[in-house]
DNA sequence: CGGCGGTGTGAAAACGATTCCTCGGGCTGA
DNA sequence: TCAGCCCGAGGAATCGTTTTCACACCGCCG
């Protein structure tokens, strides 16, 4: 208490001391693990209730060899998405009384690899959200990073458990919604061309595209935040598109917020959805026509199969969750 | 490999062995401390990354005395302003090579010492958003949790570094602005009466209605989250104020859809403002009126704080942030 | 009355690093 | 030529637990 104030706490062995015992027993004590005599139990207690004695999680940690700390790494911490399934993640493991530790890699695709190892070093397990690494890398990249649990990377060649929400399927419906309205010449504001969400949406819409010969599907190279979104405006003005499907609701929201300072009315001279359904797509102007994903289920699932992974139990199946279309007032019929 | 595929990675003494010499020199290589033979230094460095030998964090932690990790508590994960704060510390924590922690107490007031107690215990040092906890329990606890860093919550009895956002100021502008607008029954949506981020605001609208004697203040029980806002609806209604000051943006969310969805049309027939300025109240309909808090800026300088303190460091001054208005569409003249 | 199982306890070996202390040897300066 | 010094490296203590192993003691049964 004196200067540093770093008054380090008491050990076990001041306790041990102080109740006349050895380590060893007051271990048990405190664990409750194998039988003592009651009096003694006392006594200890009693001894480490005085010295407010709590054991060291470190030192607990290195000879139990767990953390009880599971890691996310996710691309960007802003983004509402990732923010709900650390939600998800962290009051799930809460109730298993493990904790949480959370980085972003700033969308840094370069250094996620040593990121995410370093991150799991220090923790008991991983949950990986890293849509844009090559598949390879993951791959062999996985192997070291077990127990990990990925979000959004499906693939045959990957063993670990994995939680999808179904991106090819799910923008269809988006698409359908529009072609019903009238629409056919259709945008699509791509995220990161090289993020596997992307190439799912992308090889949902060449589908639908398919099966719909009357659609004109364009491309247009955007990204994944707000600020892309605005800025895409002209390209989106320029394309001559009369609906556009942003990659997801910020990108949406930007593109609607840059329409609106233009002039631009949706949803009767341009129609716009986005994806994921963050909680405020709802309260833009006009609201986002969008497809929602279960975020917050996305996140405690993956802290069940985390859990049952810890417990060299057998994790509970894939999931792969179907976007539900959330039809609002961003779009609308085609102008004559 | 074989079947846990828990392969324990190698240790310090397995390259030791392998490059034929003590531990101790092992370490001195990897840390870069001290002196060795260049030749030698070689050699270790060679049988590690044959061995892809890593310094185990936990056993490091436990002599070190350090973890490289630090906490935050917030009572609520689901709050943008908490995620933006979280978002702040982690990043700027990044760079000095820390990690982040994170846990709410999902509002449980009860269970917060203990929570932040723990919390603490497995960091090095700790971020507390605690707005609800009552002081005397506050002090008590801060002995426990240092170094640590408070969030909103301001005392001459409080030693700990703290960082604030001028509720009680920055409430004041926003009043004035409905008052300006001719308004003069308005209405306050409290949030938790026993928070203390919302006794400021009550301090700063109670000398706001003292300096305006033509002021009627009604003051609307609430809570914090949109769904409380979604709720007080009637109350509002009923209470017949021509101006709403809600506690934070999400309360004046909730209100405005509930608004909407009743065909009160804002700000028409009511006005209202909200307080934070979470990144999605420029996108409500109408655009919210609201106060501007820096909340990763927050998060950063929490974090230069908590470096400070960690290096036995004197941390900066105390900032107090003043909110800024923001006026938007959401506050109009009163209808006459 | 003597071996025996069961029970509570203590000593000591992990866990995997860092670091202080010691020591041998080569070089320098007297 | 010898004392002293510096440099590089090893040994051992340390961090604070858990857990295995051994041991002493007690009562029970043969």
């Amino acid at each position: 208490m004196a200067k540093g104030a770093r008054g380090k706490s008491a050990t076990i062995v001041a306790v041990a001391e102080m109740a006349g015992v050895s380590v060893s027993t007051v271990s048990r004590v405190m664990n409750g693990n194998f039988k003592v005599d009651p009096a003694t139990a006392e006594r200890v207690r009693a001894a480490a209730a005085v010295l407010k004695y709590q054991p060291s999680p470190l030192a607990r940690s290195l000879v139990l060899g767990r953390t009880q700390m599971v890691a996310i790494l996710v691309p960007d911490l802003a983004n509402p998405t990732f923010q709900s399934v650390l939600r998800g993640l962290s009051r799930a493991a809460a109730k298993d009384s493990y904790r949480v530790v959370v980085a972003d890699s700033t969308e840094q695709t370069s250094e996620e690899s040593i990121l995410a190892v370093e991150l799991r070093r220090c923790c008991d397990a991983l949950v990986l959200c890293a849509p844009r690494m090559p598949e390879d890398e993951l791959l062999s990249l996985l192997p070291q990073l077990a127990p990990v649990v990925l979000i959004n990377r499906d693939s045959p060649r990957i063993s670990a458990p994995t939680l999808t929400a179904d991106y090819e399927t799910g923008i269809q419906p988006l698409a359908l919604h529009l072609h019903q309205l009238g629409h056919r010449r259709i945008g699509y504001l791509e995220g990161n061309p090289d993020s596997v969400s992307n190439d799912l949406r992308l090889r949902g819409l060449r589908t639908f595209a398919g099966e719909h010969p009357d659609v004109e599907l364009v491309t247009i190279p955007c990204g994944v935040t707000f600020e892309h979104g605005h800025a895409v405006l002209d390209a989106v003005v320029a394309s001559g598109v009369t609906g556009a499907l942003a990659f997801n609701d910020l990108v949406a929201m930007g593109l609607l917020s840059a329409l609106h300072e233009k002039g631009v009315r949706v949803p009767e001279e341009l129609s716009v959805t986005g994806f994921d359904d963050i909680p405020f797509a709802r309260f833009t102007t006009p609201p986002l026509t969008t497809a929602s994903v279960p975020v917050v289920e996305l996140g405690e699932e993956a802290w069940k199969r985390l859990h049952a992974l810890l417990q060299d139990e057998r994790p509970d199946h894939d999931l792969n969750f179907r976007p539900r279309i959330e039809v609002r007032g961003s779009t609308g019929p085609v102008r004559s």
